[in-house]
DNA sequence: GGCACTGATGCGCACATGCGCATGCGACCG
DNA sequence: CGGTCGCATGCGCATGTGCGCATCAGTGCC
């Protein structure tokens, strides 16, 4: 059992849940305050309020203080190109679920599977 | 809070254990019976046949019965090439803190980051 | 058929997690 | 300096998870 092992663990620990996978869509889109993506998660602001922590405490984001808000931003947008990855298959996966359910009407509809990693 | 999102937390949370990590690592090398895959993950085989079991319910091993045996095997290779990505992105990290602690030994040990997909 | 082997399942406990809720803390404004 | 806004934190509950342990089920060998 390695050591890097547990630690991804961990940072997928932190990402399993829709709650914060939808935060850090929205932190793709640029850094942004609380109260925003409180509004975009649909949740209430203490709790993604928890979530930034927790995705902070991974590592996975980094907040500064801005005037009055706290912006939040990606700390590894490398991390989101794997949770791209794991979503083309997971696309490709209800593709072919419902290709077998109605083989007429999606043969190949070209799924597109972003190749490249950013630097 | 989109479908894919909630899927994928779903998928998320079943990679989120070491012990499940090292079986899947260790499946990666090949198909392998449960038996063995305990003995690699220092586990028991009660409790490695549960942690089969919920990779199996998220679809990530597909199992086969040969002989006596059970044969587990990887139902898609792209989900390691994302837990690649994430190994990456934390042996990066570990680097620059090490960098950071001890300025003199690493400066930059290329780490190759794997940036093509099978098909 | 009996036996050994390989894997799966049920059970119970300790533990962690997520959430709502209320509240605390810091920063700008008038 | 009081008010308000933006965010963080503490608390309590319900729920889920991992693990060890014992046990059950399927398969092949003699």
């Amino acid at each position: 059992m390695d050591e890097i092992t547990t630690m991804q663990a961990e940072v997928l620990r932190t990402l399993a849940s829709p709650r914060r996978l939808a935060i850090l869509h929205s932190l793709a889109g640029g850094p942004c305050g609380v109260g925003q993506l409180a509004v975009a998660a649909g949740a209430s602001q203490p709790n993604v309020s928890q979530h930034l922590a927790v995705l902070r405490a991974a590592g996975l984001v980094e907040a500064e203080r801005d005037g009055r808000e706290v912006r939040y931003r990606l700390s590894d947008p490398d991390v989101m190109v794997a949770c791209g990855i794991m979503r083309t298959v997971l696309e490709r996966r209800l593709t072919r679920l419902a290709a077998l359910s109605n083989p007429t009407s999606t043969p190949t509809p070209a799924p597109q599977p972003m190749t490249e990693l950013p630097a």
